[in-house]
DNA sequence: CTTGCTTCTACAGTTACTGTAGATTGTATG
DNA sequence: CATACAATCTACAGTAACTGTAGAAGCAAG
């Protein structure tokens, strides 16, 4: 009883914020399953599509490529992936979500900062800039 | 003593992990501003170019487009920017900023869980896709 | 002075969408 | 039931943000 709430293609997107031809964009790259298609040919989604396609926005508009979205998928889809193929997937890109953490906090930090000057009617110079370090290159 | 560390396009290029061609491009779109040049015609780049460069390329990898980097580098550009202006971008992007840090950390979570259970010798069926919740659409 | 790497401009190609055209279907009135 | 109007279909062209390449010129080492 979850299955099969059956959701047109526009319905979809706007559940989740998506432009409808998105949508069949994500579909051709094999991100989204081939839905079910009613009898003249349109396509059916389900909560499970919607629940992934809500993943696969969030995770676009944290910076993740395409491909690391596809990774990070298999995590939830191949139940049969071994052990140690979970655990690489998993570690590489906990190193990445730590680093855009750190970034996020930092940014976050220093607008609540300048806001609150604002609030005291003192324009602060903004020191968003400097606030990130600058990434290392191996 | 510190304006004129004078880089190469490709120093600047390796010190912030960029492209030569995309930090033309960033040129071409007034994110950099225009270098100096050699005689010979060549960029030459400072260490402010340098902070600005990686703060761009950061801000890129946590999904911002490329108008929200212009306006978060207008807070730190334009000192004599309206405190009212300021607070208004500063609040604006906090909220997003907010979600992404929350995001981030639940899949964070979820990756942690997965891989301690694989550490265990189980294979934690990954349930990364249901941590994020789907955004609420306006 | 030549060999080889960097930079230059200009433009074509890639990724991840986004929009549009023309046909079909579903549905809400008259 | 008709018919208008919105949603969907496929197919393909356009956009944003890079990325690569061609061909010419600069520079540093041997």
């Amino acid at each position: 009883m979850d299955r099969h709430s059956n959701l047109s293609i526009g319905q979809l997107g706007q559940a989740t914020g998506t432009k409808v031809t998105t949508i069949r964009f994500y579909e051709e790259q094999s991100l989204l399953r081939e839905p079910v298609r009613s009898r003249s040919g349109r396509r059916q989604y389900g909560e499970t599509d919607r629940l992934r396609l809500a993943f696969i926005r969030r995770s676009r508009s944290l910076g993740f490529p395409i491909d690391a979205v596809r990774e990070l998928l298999t995590l939830s889809d191949d139940a049969g992936t071994s052990c140690t193929a979970v655990d690489t997937i998993a570690r590489a890109h906990l190193a990445d979500i730590d680093q855009k953490i750190a970034d996020l906090i930092a940014m976050r930090t220093e607008l609540v900062r300048v806001i609150g000057s604002c609030r005291h009617g003192t324009v602060a110079d903004c020191k968003i800039i400097e606030t990130l370090a600058p990434r290392s290159v191996s």
